[in-house]
DNA sequence: CACGTGGAGTTCCCTAAGGGAACTCCAATT
DNA sequence: AATTGGAGTTCCCTTAGGGAACTCCACGTG
């Protein structure tokens, strides 16, 4: 289908979904994300088409998500997140936190985090980056920003 | 194409992508969430096609995130998030922040957020629910929960 | 009372994207 | 020389998305 692409909005959300918002991209950067970082460990946690994958990994090493190399004389590769990766999985933990509490059923979440600074099995919870303070939908009023859209 | 469904793996993100993991969901949710609440405005804000708007929103209904409701005697009808549908809201701010530092171009963020607690113009930051410490990536360990897989 | 209006979808056709399996390529290993 | 295994490619088939036209229906309007 062509699929109407989102990158050129001017919208933070229509934008981050250019980088990730195809089906299985999340799942893709969860599984670097947590040590499947070969297109063949990938191919087979995730059950996905390696048509598919292969575009995917590509798009996503375009977007400078996660990097391509080589950790073989022959030609093998392997994916690892680049920091700005690394900060996208943020999107994934809170994924994990609102299917947690809403979607989860009788047996619970099938991942816990144990969070360093504490010792204790936690979730993320969103704070104001100035104040500290709970920032939630209900927490903010939007304002036009420079890069709004004329 | 025949689209794996994600909702029955034993993975958080996936069951989060299984409700709004489709194109179009996370910006028809930013949508209902600033006010366009209505079919035609969101078909209209977003240049989406009436069909697949009519299936995303089905759906949406469907997984309790928002609700349709009658606002005429006349078969007229607006949707509105739910508690279900807020909390997914801390998902799209996420994707803001994310954006807004990795993506923004020359012009900067096109909105704004202001925190009502502390009236600055801000961010969401990822904080531990329990300790209140920040909580990234790399700040946890990941343990099998009592919902894992067999 | 017939007619027009506008919101909210439906229907239909066409194209492109996903699934799946088979196939290729290539540097080691045997 | 033949085999292996990772990393994709290629091909066919089905299905989902785009877009435009069409339907439905409870008002307002003349």
């Amino acid at each position: 289908m062509q699929r109407t692409k989102f990158g050129e909005m001017a919208c933070s959300i229509a934008r981050t979904l250019d980088v990730i918002g195809e089906p299985w991209s999340p799942l893709i950067l969860r599984d670097v994300w947590v040590g499947f970082t070969r297109f063949e460990q990938i191919q087979a946690d995730l059950g996905i088409s390696r048509k598919v994958l292969t575009e995917r990994l590509s798009h996503l090493v375009e977007c400078g998500v996660i990097e391509r190399r080589p950790y073989d004389r022959r030609p093998r590769y392997e994916y690892v997140l680049t920091e700005k990766g690394i900060e996208l999985v943020d999107l994934l933990m809170v994924m994990v936190g609102w299917a947690d509490k809403w979607l989860a059923g009788e047996d619970g979440p099938p991942v816990l985090y144990r969070h360093h600074a504490c010792g204790e099995v936690s979730r993320v919870d969103l704070r104001c980056a100035h104040c500290g303070e709970p920032m939630h939908a209900g927490d903010i009023d939007l304002l036009p920003g420079p890069g709004a859209a004329v």
